[in-house]
DNA sequence: TGACCCCCTAGCCAAACGGACAGGTGGAGG
DNA sequence: CCTCCACCTGTCCGTTTGGCTAGGGGGTCA
């Protein structure tokens, strides 16, 4: 797993990568069937080389730290949080910059494209659009540093930059708890009395997700949260 | 891809299969890389032979059609339309009564299982939580007529089947078409405008939505339309 | 022909919601 | 210290909603 370590990673790091040197790749995701089909892909061809495998977000870092590998194939969704995978982005982004990230989302939400590109993701493909010679092109682009967008990427990016709005915020912890109450078709009152709170600030902190979140009304809301993947 | 059809074919209609037979599979997926994931993880077991994959309804049928499989391995979610794989299921069932049929979803929904497991589906795993030597496990115990249900889908099932209605009715194309409406944040009177309808007909619409559903308020219906994969 | 389903419309009323105001608290960090 | 932020509370008013009853028109299928 960590044959020729060292070596790779000097030759990677001076810039200009060797023509003999395989192109040594992390893949962050739950799903098994996911990796294993992703490794038996990129492994067709021969300068690839998948170098660790990861199910969480400490593991994926962890992965990066231990083989500072070329590209690093991630799922943002690793967890409850897919924010914490934004962060993962950034993280890597800034202390291992040789590393590039391609993304492979499950389905593709504007914010989370967007907020991936802010944070330095060079690749976004969406696993049921991608074609099998995609990926070892896809990987091999953004080694280059290369900016690879999928299918229907491209469109959300336009959209996302298009809007005058800066950065998406993101949601706290209670407005996400009062969203997930929403989403479950409780009133404002039975909201407030499952949280302890009181009638008012339910209503404020769902004025706040509406903001945030570009919704004018709650059905809005669950349905851009539920596609960022919230719920 | 065809060789011993006949031979193997005539082996699974007497019943019991021959130790020496493989088990034939069809993979349906509309995803390269879980097509190929399952693959490589199922050919591991030295009696398992995956006979053809498809990425289509139709496909997945002509593929049953031609091939015969022992087990049929399906993601239900192959196009826009989730309930044509619960119709892809039921004829399946009906038709090829030899061919079990495993379900292999990317999420859980309480409707899909338990409309699912209705028409004869007799294994139902989720994508993230399957370990690998499950799959092969899982594969031989439906072959065999077991049922196989992975975490959390049992106590859906149970939940499922407790609740005293019956089958939970499908929504009409117009129901969807508000809902979808809905979903996009638009209050009644927009959508009467957007439909060429009056306001009461949209609230008609989501009345019997609501009911169908099993919610009662516009954002849960959201929420359970888009869990289904309806939106 | 009748049964059934989808689609459409109307009016009513209590309840819930959206949006706006104008505040108060406690902790984290420059 | 003062600022920032998440969190909390209240009042106001117009709009939207949920839930109900009570219909008509058109299609399919036995």
């Amino acid at each position: 797993m960590n044959n020729m370590d060292t070596d790779v990673r000097a030759d990677v790091t001076l810039g200009r990568r060797s023509p003999l040197a395989k192109t040594r790749i992390v893949v962050a995701d739950r799903n098994v069937i996911t990796r294993v089909g992703l490794r038996s892909i990129l492994e067709r061809n021969t300068g690839m080389a998948v170098v660790a495998e990861a199910t969480s977000y400490e593991a994926a870092l962890d992965a990066v730290d231990e083989h500072g590998p070329d590209v690093l194939i991630i799922d943002l969704d690793l967890g409850d949080d897919t924010t914490r995978g934004l962060k993962l982005c950034e993280e890597v982004t800034e202390r291992y910059p040789a590393t590039k990230i391609l993304v492979l989302a499950q389905k593709l939400s504007e914010m989370i494209v967007v907020e991936a590109l802010r944070r330095g993701v060079t690749g976004y493909l969406c696993k049921d659009d991608v074609k099998a010679d995609e990926l070892g092109k896809g990987v091999r682009a953004v080694q280059d540093g290369e900016t690879v967008l999928g299918k229907g990427v491209g469109s959300m990016v336009a959209r996302g930059l298009g809007s005058t709005r800066g950065a998406a915020e993101h949601l706290t912890d209670r407005e996400l708890e009062v969203i997930r109450a929403v989403a479950a078709g409780l009133s404002n009152k039975q909201i407030a009395h499952q949280a302890f709170i009181s009638e008012s600030t339910v209503k404020f902190h769902l004025q706040n997700a509406s903001r945030k979140l570009n919704a004018h009304r709650r059905a809005e809301i669950v349905h851009r949260a539920s596609a960022a993947g919230l719920l």
